[in-house]
DNA sequence: CGGCATGTTGCGCA
DNA sequence: TTGCGCAACATGCC
């Protein structure tokens, strides 16, 4: 499930719970689950998210959540019976309506950490290109110490919140730029393709996720040849991910 | 059976 | 302190 747009519309199916108190909580997997403080009987005063994390602020405390690879969080009646791989169950009371928030995760990567304090992961956030505009000063001053490839530092959660396998490939093939182009050789005029890509990217795909749009808006992901040129797409492995792109569309820009 | 997967972390090393 | 490269985590699917 999880890059920035899938987060943001589980973030906004949990948004239905908002001002509701919790009376019910069923979580089995010490994997998933951190319990730090105990949230039965607390109210839920909002539902943020930053990147792929999700933070539910309650009147005490708060809810961290990650989708990890596989995750998912969708909202039901209370007397449904348990969906196949549900790891965390929620239900809401909100005035004589009730809610049954589940998490789904086969793979079990994702995290649910109730806790009275801010979660260091949060904090290590870098800014949500979905939140607030791209500062391109930022980014290149970053860029500027690296030498790994562009498409690394993007899905480096501290240089921006939120960007995955998925966003990053189609961004860089919007944005015409090589993936493996060493990110200290972006210049100005790559940092503002990469921008409008990534910004495309996140309208597109949040659409798609939340049912306006009946085709997935990915270009090159998962396909063999390009639909610019029809060149022959080509895959490498870029920080342990496997990436892909055109050999004929998507540059290096190596010059200043 | 082998290989791959929209993610993150921890470890050794420079 | 920061950056880099990689294995590990756990499970489904093709």
């Amino acid at each position: 499930m999880p890059e920035l747009p899938e987060v943001e519309v589980v973030r906004r199916e949990l948004s239905k719970l908002v001002g509701g108190r919790i009376v019910r909580l069923v979580s089995s997997d010490k994997r998933i689950v951190k319990k730090r403080i105990h949230i039965v009987g607390r109210k839920i005063a909002g539902v943020e998210r930053r990147g792929k994390w999700l933070r539910i602020p309650l009147d005490e405390g708060f809810v961290f959540a990650h989708l990890g690879m596989t995750g998912d969080w969708t909202v039901h009646d209370v007397d449904e019976a348990a969906l196949p791989f549900e790891r965390v169950r929620v239900d809401v009371a909100r005035g004589r309506t009730m809610a049954s928030a589940r998490y789904t995760d086969p793979r079990r990567f994702g995290r649910f950490i109730t806790t009275d304090k801010d979660l260091p992961e949060w904090n290590a956030l870098g800014p949500d290109p979905f939140l607030e505009k791209m500062d391109l000063d930022r980014l290149a001053r970053i860029m500027k110490k690296r030498r790994s490839s562009v498409k690394e530092t993007l899905m480096d959660q501290s240089v921006l919140a939120g960007i995955g396998n998925i966003l990053a490939t189609e961004a860089l093939f919007l944005a015409r730029i090589d993936p493996r182009t060493p990110s200290n050789r972006a210049n100005a005029r790559d940092l503002r393709a990469i921008e409008k890509g990534i910004r495309t990217m996140i309208e597109k795909m949040l659409e798609y996720d939340e049912g306006k749009r009946a085709r997935a808006p990915f270009r090159i992901y998962g396909q063999r040849t390009c639909p610019r040129c029809d060149a022959k797409l080509r895959h490498v492995v870029l920080g342990g991910r496997s990436s892909i792109y055109c050999p004929r569309c998507q540059k290096r820009h190596s010059r200043k």
